[in-house]
DNA sequence: GTTGAGCGTT
């Protein structure tokens, strides 16, 4: 089982790997999501982190509200996203 | 060379 985290507050030049790094620490990463706007080309600051359920906890409950790239991010679990239908 | 609340392009 795994959770998806949602990691917001990041600074513009934070990268997919430095959240890993981060992340790694508390647990396995399955998978790490930065989004970026597709229309204007620029990353919103923003991503998603999937994980193990307790790694997952362990990373939101040390990296909420702590600092990386020097800026404080927010992390919590992911709003459920609706699945692509795939026939 | 810019910006800053939020929940994702496959």
């Amino acid at each position: 089982m795994a959770k998806n985290l949602y990691v917001g507050n990041l600074p513009w030049n934070c990268t997919e790997e430095e959240l890993r790094a981060a992340f790694e620490a508390y647990g396995e990463v399955r998978s790490v999501k930065l989004v970026n706007d597709h229309e204007t080309d620029r990353p919103r600051g923003f991503g998603f982190v999937e994980m193990g359920d307790q790694g997952a906890l362990e990373a939101v409950e040390n990296l909420n509200g702590s600092s990386l790239g020097g800026r404080s991010i927010k992390v919590n679990e992911a709003r459920p996203r609706p699945e692509r239908p795939r026939w």
